[in-house]
DNA sequence: TTTTGGAATTAACCTGGGTTTACGCCAATG
DNA sequence: CATTGGCGTAAACCCAGGTTAATTCCAAAA
C-alpha cells in the first residue's frame, strides 16, 4: 500500500487487525468540526486496528492511514477469537499483547493528563528518536493534541532561551 | 479501610491488585511540584493496582487512596500469574479482563486527546451520573487535568449563558 | 521552466486556563 | 459556642494556545 491509502475508515466496523511489516502508517481521529487528533504512530512492528470497532462490532471512532509505503499483514479478528478459543497456547500470546497494548495506553494518558504541551513534545522526540524525521511537525501537533502553529513556538522557544 | 487510608504509595513496587467491594477510591498521580492530576476512580466493582509495578517490577507511578471506606479483596499479582500459567481458563479470563482495561483506557485517551476541557466534564458527568455527587469538585478538575477554579468557572459557564 | 500546493514559520489578536488572593460556607474540632 | 480548616466561588492579572492571515520554502505537477 502507499502513502494516503487507508487501512480503515473513521466509521468503518473495521473487523481486521493488520500487522504492519514495513513503513509507517497513523491512526487518527477527525471531530465533527474538522479537526484532526493522532492517536498514535505505526512503524514497523506495530499492529493496527480499532478495538472498539472489534470487540464490540462497532464503528471504528478513528481511521488508519499509510505515511509511507507500507507492507501488512491481514487478520480477521474472528480469526483470532476463534484461535483464542480453540489454544490455550495462543492465549497466552493474546493475554501478554493486551497487558502491553494497556501497559502503553497508560503511558500516553500518564502524558495526556500530567505533562503540558511542551513537555509532551519533549517526551515524544526522547522516546521516538527515529519517528520526528519521518513525520511531518503537523502530526506530531496533532499527536500532542496542538495545532502545527502551537508547535512551531515551542520549538522556536527551546532553540534560543536555553535558561531554565 | 477508611476514607484517607492508602491501598498503596507513588514509589511504592505494589504487587498487589485490589478489588474493590464497596466504598470508592482513587488513583492520582503527584508531580515533582506538586501538582495531583487523578488517573480514575474506583467504584465498586473497580481493581485498583499499577500495571507498571506489577507486570515490570517497578515502582509505581501513581497512589491510590480511598475517598469513602472502603472493602477490598487484596490479590497478589504473583498469584495471578501462576493461576495464568496453570490454567488456560484463568487465561481467559485474563485475556478479556485485559481487553476491557485496554477498552477504556482507549476511551479516556479520546477524551484527553480530542475533548477541551468542557466537553470532557459534559461526557464525564453522563458517563458517571453516580460519582459526580460522591466526589468532591477538586478530584473531578484533577480528573479533567485542570484546576478547581477552571472547573468552578465551566461550571458557571454552563448554567445561564445556555444559548448555544 | 513555470506553476501549483502543502508545510512550516511568523505576527496580530482573541480566548480560556493558571495563579494569586480573598471571601463565604460548613462540618469537624477544641 | 468559638475556632479551625477544607471546599467552592469569585475577581484580577498573566500567559500560552487557538485563530486568522501573510510569507517563505520546496517539491510535485503541468
Amino acid at each position: 500500500m502507499n502513502a494516503g491509502d487507508y487501512l480503515f475508515h473513521q466509521g468503518d466496523v473495521a473487523p481486521n487487525l493488520y500487522l504492519i511489516g514495513q513503513g509507517l502508517a497513523k491512526m487518527f481521529y477527525v471531530t465533527h468540526d474538522g479537526k484532526e487528533f493522532v492517536k498514535s504512530f505505526l512503524p514497523e512492528g506495530s499492529f493496527a486496528g480499532s478495538l472498539v470497532a472489534q470487540l464490540e462490532g462497532r464503528p471504528s471512532p478513528f481511521s488508519a492511514v499509510c505515511l509511507e509505503a507500507v507492507g501488512a499483514e491481514v487478520v480477521p479478528f474472528s480469526a483470532l477469537e476463534t484461535l483464542f478459543k480453540k489454544s490455550p497456547e495462543a492465549r497466552s500470546f493474546g493475554l501478554r499483547f493486551f497487558q502491553e497494548l494497556a501497559l502503553k495506553k497508560e503511558k500516553r494518558e500518564y502524558e495526556l493528563l500530567c505533562l503540558p504541551p511542551a513537555q509532551r513534545y519533549r517526551a515524544f522526540i526522547e522516546e521516538n528518536p527515529g519517528l520526528a524525521a519521518r513525520v511531518k511537525q503537523k502530526d506530531i501537533a496533532h499527536y500532542l493534541g496542538i495545532t502545527p502553529i502551537a508547535l512551531s513556538r515551542i520549538r522556536r522557544r527551546m532553540k534560543t532561551p536555553g535558561p531554565a
